[in-house]
DNA sequence: GTGGTCTAGACCACG
DNA sequence: GTGGTCTAGACCACT
């Protein structure tokens, strides 16, 4: 079942996208797998404190991109395999990776401080 | 003088925010000090390809929180001390590293093995 | 309901500021009354020719002076009070008759000259 | 002579306008005849505490139409005939007294109200 | 050349 | 549907 209860929205980016990238990132980490039923909008609205509206754009948008099946009136479920999988787990290390270490660099940090800081906030 | 060679525009981020934050970080990694002289709108709008307004904007924001100096007319510079400073340095060390550190974990990753993607990924 | 039927826009003065006074010289008439509904940015716009963003900034120039009440995703009401009204009466009459009548003594009129061709006017 | 003694700033309409405006209606008003000397750039824009560029761009704008000779380090004069005169006089009329009428009629005012509004202002 | 502002279009979140 | 915001281009006044 999918999790949402470390989702935490962040500033400047479209709720909708971070939803979206919410449930990539669940993939990627294995717990989000074929089949799995998503929570229906209005659940998930509530959960969230998000409107419908915005919930329905990031259904929308999965399903654009064939990561979910949706039927009018039924619950949404994963619709995963292996190259779907894949492609989102490159998509995101590249692209998140590739942003956090930059993030990092322009930091002025070190390799061995970034490492060091990572390290001490991940057990917080 | 401040440097945008190394900066990255990630999609859905506000570009105007993405380089505020740019310039904090330089100023966190003391790449960029007190009474540097900023590049003008339109320098740095043909440098990212991006229109001058959106950069006016992002100055526009740093001179709000009173890290730039701008007069009609004349260029626009860094007004930095100890304090302010210091109060970007864990503004951003809390906010930036936490998120990232909330990535790495949404994303199933063990400690040691975002900290060696990370490692991977700092050559690049 | 706020009618802009006989708003005509004048070449030189920001078209957000002629806006602006139109609704408030509707207040000084009588013809905009506190609760009334003013139009949404997208039929004013359409009704004006004029970009929505252009309407926003006036209203969102007539909120700030507390005139208006604005809420995302309702309708925008006037807000408005005995005191707010009699405000708005005298700085329109000062500035407004004040630079009516500095124009015409510019253009060389005579007290009698200049009333007469107000009245030859008023009936186009 | 001409006069800018009772020149007025007023907000919003570009300066340069605001100037153009003015010599136009010390045309229409007679206090501007053919031949007579334009002030130089650098005494207009001590007079009025404005930039000298901005005093450029009025006479070059006055110049496009045709109504001043410049010739380069010497000084400017007014060229008029009858024909450019009339002209400016029926645009001045038309669009200043007509967006006059336009503001004392959105404000409410009868004709009656209005004649009796600048009658009083008229001697201040 | 500089920064400041106005107009415009597209997108977002919400009721 | 509503208002709010981001990006874009053009123009203004000033050094």
């Amino acid at each position: 079942m999918i999790s949402f209860e470390d989702f935490i929205s962040v500033d400047g980016i479209p709720i909708y996208l971070q939803i979206l990238r919410h449930i990539k990132r669940g993939v990627v980490a294995g717990a989000i797998q074929n089949g799995d039923e998503l929570p229906s909008r209005r659940v998930l609205s509530a959960l969230l404190g998000i409107n419908p509206n915005t919930i329905q754009k990031a259904y929308k948008a999965l399903e654009d991109e064939g990561l979910i099946e949706s039927r009018a009136g039924a619950k949404s479920y994963m619709s995963l395999d292996v190259d779907k999988t894949e492609k989102i787990r490159i998509q995101l290390l590249e692209n998140d990776v590739g942003s956090i270490v930059s993030s990092l660099k322009q930091m002025g940090l070190s390799k061995e401080d970034a490492v060091s800081l990572i390290e001490k906030h991940w057990e917080n």
